[in-house]
DNA sequence: GATAATTGTTATGGACCATATCAAATATCG
DNA sequence: CGATATTTGATATGGTCCATAACAATTATC
């Protein structure tokens, strides 16, 4: 340890440089200076991120459907007749924790696993009537409230923009 | 519950429209179609922090530097002399949550605590020189590994672009 | 000087993620 | 065929991160 526990004055170096906040005697709070951390893509893309999953569960409080439920929803719609290894793999769930999301899911009626006669080992995931519907007031929500709120904040084009972004980030990468 | 369970020719609907999957005899496995979900900002949005944040623990892979233990380096690095509650509240993590990163950082004399003689309730966080030293090197890794990956990928025009809207996003949201 | 508020801390529970393991069913191959 | 390996869904378990309540010490407030 080089620091001198039980320093406050601290005179080394005058490093609060600008404005020059004295020892004691602070104002309201005087906020932090993010420094280099607002350059620092992870963490502005870890920030975005958080709020963005925020606004979706908001929008989506009347149907209590979690981003992640609302992913599988729409890929078991797009792929119906596929199994549970299928789905949770290609949406990056690990097959056992998908397993309480199912339990989830089907006990809200939203979605039923079917035992395959071609290998009875795996289970065919189908979203119920009820399901179906939950999924299209979903996407209503999703595209009235929720991208909508973003395209107020980005604009359409630029919307586009991040996306095809985002996208190669996650692909390339 | 309105699907007959133990079905499988489920000929319902010829749904699988194009390139029409044959029920059984699946070949090496016949990818999933991602449908809307290439389009969900959200989807997206967390693909691509994972894979940052991933990308960033391998540069960092020689120091064990985290995102966030290298967030905390920088921001007390940039405003010396703060206490926990104002490093954590600025960064988002709660204060509880906050005293374990804090035991480890410390336990590696890269910060650390000093009892403030203005209010000897708060503990001011100060960087050591061995944590000087290593967050430099830490910076450097990130320019010269990670973000350089970054720019490989989008371009570093592309990459200015990105962090202006994802500031966007993590503010006006 | 009594009461309220703040700071760091502990304890605790939930959500999410990862690994090992298992029984049932299927695939593989001698 | 039959022994062995693989796959599928499931359970158990542990780790990490996140959130809340509560506490002692200290300070602020009135």
């Amino acid at each position: 340890m080089t620091v001198s526990k039980t320093a406050e004055k601290s005179s080394e170096k005058p490093a609060e440089t600008a404005k020059g906040r004295k020892d004691a005697a602070d104002g309201p709070g005087e906020a932090l200076q993010l420094g280099e951390l607002s350059e620092q893509l992870g963490y502005v893309l870890k920030r975005a991120q958080l709020k963005v999953f925020e606004n979706f569960l908001r929008c989506m409080a009347s149907l209590q459907l979690t981003p992640a439920q609302f992913s599988v929803l729409l890929l078991v719609e797009k792929n119906p007749g596929r199994n549970q290894t299928e789905i949770a793999s290609t949406l990056g769930i690990l097959r056992p924790n998908f397993v309480a999301m199912l339990d989830n899911l089907e006990s809200r009626d939203l979605c039923a696993r079917i035992r395959s006669t071609n290998d009875r080992r795996s289970h065919i995931l189908v979203l119920t009537d009820k399901g179906k519907a939950v999924l299209a007031r979903a996407k209503k929500l999703v595209a009235t409230k929720h991208e909508a709120r973003l395209n107020e904040v980005l604009g359409p084009s630029n919307r586009a923009a991040l996306l095809g972004m985002l996208s190669k980030i996650a692909n390339e990468f």
